[in-house]
Order: C-alpha cells, then structure tokens, then sequence
DNA sequence: ATGAAAGCGCTAACAC
DNA sequence: GTGTTAGCGCTTTCAT
C-alpha cells in the first residue's frame, strides 16, 4: 500500500511547471481575458496534469467570501423542511456555493451555536427556514453584517429579506372548501403557537368563517406541535370537547395523519363521518389512508428562490424584499360533503 | 438607520487594545496553560469588547484544518437520510464542526461536482450515506486523500472506513417473522438496483427461505425503486404475476407504505389478506393503516456514529474500520397469521 | 500580456 | 510568559 505523501498541489507548483507566474495562473483561473491563447494553453495544461484544486479558504482569506451559504432549519424529520434544503442545495451547487446546514430543533443554545459557527466560517449569506425564530435569535442575525433570507417567516430589521407562502391565503383556502362541502362546525388543529405559519392559517382559517357568517367558537380549536403525536392528541381532545364537528382543518399533514390516526382509533370513519384537511401537500399524503386533501405549498421553490435571493443579494443586485407564493387546493379523498 | 461600516475585528485589534501581541491572543484563544493570568483576564475583556469572532478560513489556511466535513446522501426526501443527517450534525455541533450537505440523487455528474466541491473546501473528512457509488466515484474519493467513511455501503479502497446495519440478518429477520406466521408465498419488492441494502436485505430473505426449505422463486420478485411510486407498481407486478402470495417484504417504509396503496386499491384488505413488512421504522411508520410491521434501523446512530469515527480519525486514532449495528424487529399489525 | 510584491488573518516555531 | 517573525495559498494593484 504505497500510500504517497499528501503535497498538495498549490498555484505555485503549477506557475512553476509551466513557467509563468503566480499571477498569470490565478488570470487563467478565473478566465481573464487578458492572458495570451498560448500562454493560457500552457497553463491549463499544468493545471490538469498537477491536478490542480483551488484552496478555497486560501482565497477567500483575499476575496473575503467564502462560497459558502449557511442553512437552518427547524427538524430535517419534517419533509416540508427537507424540500426547502433540496431546494436551496440544488441552487447552489449549480453556482458552486457549498450549503452548511444546522437544524436548530427549536432550541435556543443551538441556535446560538449555529450562528456563532456561521459567523466564524464567514458564511456569505444566511437562510433561515426555522418556523420560530426567538428574539434574541434575529437581534444576533441582524449583527452579522452578511444577507439574511427568512423562509416562511416575517421580513424584520434592515438586513432581512424574506420568502414565504401565503399563509393566510392558504388557511382560507382551505377553510373555505370545507364551508363549501356543507361543514358548519369545523375544528382547528394548531401547529407551534408561535410560529407565523400557525397564525397566519388560524387567520385565515377565522377570515373564511366570517366571510360565511359562521361563528368563531374557540372550543374548536386545539393544540398541535407540527407533528403526528401533536395531530392524534388534539383530534382526541376535539373528539371529545365537541363531538357535532364534521371536519378539521390540520396545521399540516404530519398533524392530519396523526388525526387520522384519532379517527380510525375512536372509529370515525374519513371522510364519511368526519373530514379532514392537510397542509404542505408532503409526498405521503397521496398514500394515506385515505388519500389527504390538503393545501398544496411550492417546498422546493421556496428554498430555491431564498437561495437565489442571496445570490442576487452578493452580486449587489437589489432584490424584492418580501416575496410571496401562491398556496394551491390539492383535492383528494379526505374531505366530501356535509352528511347533516 | 446607521448602519456601521463592516470592519471586522482581527486578532491584531484585539491584541493592540489588550497591549499584547497577537500571539498571545492566539494562545489565550487556544486556551494555553501558559499565559498569565492577568494577561489572560485583559485579552478576555478586549476579545468581549470587540466582539471578536475567529477567522476560520485565516486558520485553516495555517492549520491546514477547516473542521468542515461534507455529508453526501442519496436524497434528503427521504426520512431515512433526514436521520442519519440528524446524526452527524448533532456530533458535528457539538464538536463545532460545520457539515456542508449534498444530495447526490445518484446522479453521477452531481456526485462528481459534490466532490469537487468538498475538495476546493478542503473539507477533513467525507461522509457518504448514499445508498449507491459509483465505481468512478469511489476512485475519486480515494484520490481525495480526506478520510471518507461510508453509510450502510461496502468498506472499499484503503481510505475508506464504514458504519452500517446489518442488512442480511434484518432481511431474514423479516423473512422469516412472516415465515413463522406461517406464510408459504412471500414476495419481495426490491429498492434500487444496485444498492448493497438492497442487495444484503434480498440475501437475507433468500437465506431465511433456505433455512425453512421453502422454495425460491424469482417470479415472487418485483422491482421497485425505494419510493412509494415503486412499491404501487412493484405490488400491483405481484399482484398479477402471482394472485396466490399471502405476504410481502418491502426494501424499506417508503416501498411498503406504496404497497399498501396498491393493496387497497385492489381491494385486497391488510394483513388479512395479505401481510406487509417494511423496513427503517420510519415516523410514519406507526402512523399508516394498518400501522407497519417493519425492521428498525438505527438511523440516527448510523450518522451519529460516521460522524464520531470522522473525528477519531482526525484525531489519529485507528478506529474500527467496518462497524455494524444489529436491525431490530417492530411488530405492529401489518402482518398477521397466514389464513389458508 | 505578464511579473513582482504586498497582504488577507492567523498559528507556530523560535527567541528572549 | 511573551514577543518576533515567517509563512499558509491566493488575489490584486502596480509596474513594466
């Protein structure tokens, strides 16, 4: 196992080789136009047969940027989250920018920590797709002195571009369609209480029931936490708190299925006796049981656009502040008309 | 609004305000024994005051370290990796470590510009959690002379190091729990292709077969492609191909949980007709109807521990090369006693 | 069109 | 215990 000494290659080694300097390597490196089709050639040549790879932190020590964009997220278990990263990444790369990614689940000293380690890798930009973002958090984000993009969150501070659905859009949507179906009682089944996402969809969840002159009765909302646990849990205290609704409008799928799952066990049969209605529109919600009508978010636009808003940010490039996306109706099997 | 112009503090500024030089700075930032203390005391205070924030890339260009890993993976959509991602940025936080991430989507040319990427960053070290590499790429992982450790993939090439789940024994621990339920005919939709998992779990269902001195027959095998899109088709191939089956081991949740999509279409009820196994043991898992029967892996542990050996190896120690953790079964009621 | 040289922020000998 | 200094690999004026 001749395992040869690690030299790597340096922009010297390659100047050397093929008898020019420093300088007129680094020109061909970046494509200036003002190096000679000979010279260039010869350069080239050495580059591949060094097997030259540029230093990237060598050169950002000079740039003053690092190619770098840092990503964080509340959980990566949640696959809404997990398109936005796909998103973000595929912009990237196609731009040569490299994505660190922390999932702060939520917790505070973690966030801290990812900040902190962003800000020492001198990351470029910032994306924060993080459902709730603590005071302090954005107070720490703003003093960063790099573009920060928020991601289905509130545009704040001077240094804060943002993207997001429009949740009051999509809440409405949503509640509306069941209105339509004939529902006169319908439940509310609430992600994070301080997420903007979870209030801008009780918003528009409450708009849809004035619209309608229906009645707003607090008793029909329950708690959730974004996840199934938090879905099978609030379906059950909804079953029993009121027993006449006829349908609920979940925070998200992963809270439908976990309503789902409430109704199967307390023998309510979907969409029959009682319908449900997702949010997100995640791969799975064609395959459950029954299929689930939700409202459909664009995940991977929302990552890719945030990403190119950075990219534009870097290039100086002034762009919209305060993006917003069109939620989308996505009927499936879960909800059908009012039996009453 | 004032915003104050960018003028990021160095380790020179703190050590004029400190009235020392900057080595001692760095030291006092190293945590050297041999500083004063009253030394130290005015370089904490001027490092406080100036809100100092190490330059990573400036020292990587010294210490020819970025504390930078990149993580590859097949694809963030599925929870799976969303795990093993988890896992490896919980110890690489903890470690203050960055992770850059990239899904290959097992698309050859994103693989090779991922590894680009990696190298130009100088990364330490490589984690790949994809569940199939490509001859070419492995080649070039080797020549990255970066440790690189692999997920749930073959130790290959004198770099390479690997952590992963006992993949045969989990494939004839599903076997053969439908086999002990009395099941005669058992199908197997597979994953991708080319994957060791796949390969390994397939091995295990034969051994399992082998050692009851049941029959193998390869009409009982239907591809798929470790999505739920996969395990429709790959069922609904079953289904027609051999009507007589009475259980079906799925190359993983995502497959199975297509199956079972198909299964009701077809009116086939679950598992009292037909029994479904899975495998992963992901979150929605116990979440389907009927709640999955499955293998559990640790997903978690998977990175967690790929990104531990990272470090030992950063840090000379000669970890155990080729580590691997026991599949676990998880019995819900996708499976029940064959009828007949 | 090309080269010389300065310097980015930091660490690590080495000297005192 | 502390300071001086020489780079790390690269880009970028400034000359030529």
């Amino acid at each position: 196992m001749s395992r040869e000494a690690k030299v790597p290659v340096t922009i010297v080694d390659v100047a050397r080789k093929a008898g020019v300097s420093t300088a007129t390597v680094s020109r061909v490196l970046h494509k200036s136009p003002k190096v000679d089709a000979t010279t260039r050639a010869r350069v080239q040549e050495a580059l591949e047969e060094l097997g030259y790879s540029p230093n990237i932190p060598a050169r950002s020590l000079v740039t003053k940027r690092t190619r770098t964009v840092g990503l964080v997220i509340t959980t990566i278990a949640d696959p809404f989250f997990a398109d936005i990263v796909r998103g973000v990444e595929d912009v990237a790369i196609e731009n040569d920018y490299g994505v660190i990614l922390c999932d702060s689940n939520a917790d505070p000293e973690r966030e801290m920590a990812t900040i902190r380690l962003f800000q020492e890798k001198r990351v470029d930009g910032i994306i924060v797709a993080s459902s709730r973002v603590g005071d302090l958090y954005l107070g720490l984000l703003e003093k960063t002195k790099v573009p920060v993009v928020l991601v289905n969150n509130e545009k704040t501070g001077a240094y804060v571009y943002s993207i997001g659905t429009d949740d009051v859009a999509g809440g409405e949507m949503a509640t509306e369609y069941l209105i339509r179906l004939g529902h006169r009682r319908i439940g509310y089944i609430a992600g994070l209480a301080d997420a903007k996402s979870n209030h801008d969809r009780l918003t528009g969840y409450r708009q849809a029931l004035r619209k309608h002159g229906l009645p707003f009765d607090s008793s029909f909302l329950a708690p959730g936490n974004a996840r199934p646990d938090g879905g099978l849990s609030g379906m059950n205290q909804l079953l029993t708190n009121c027993p006449s609704l006829t349908a609920v409008f979940c925070y998200n799928d992963l809270t439908a299925i976990g309503a789902l799952k409430a109704l199967r066990i307390a023998g309510k049969s979907v969409p029959d006796l009682v319908s449900v209605m997702g949010y997100d529109d995640l791969l799975f919600a064609a395959y459950s049981e029954p299929p689930l009508t939700t409202i459909e978010q664009r995940k991977y636009d929302l990552g890719a656009i945030a990403m190119r808003m950075l990219l534009d940010l870097q290039s100086g490039v002034e762009s919209v502040s305060n993006n917003v996306l069109e939620p989308r109706l996505v009927i499936r099997e879960s909800c059908s008309p009012a039996k009453s």
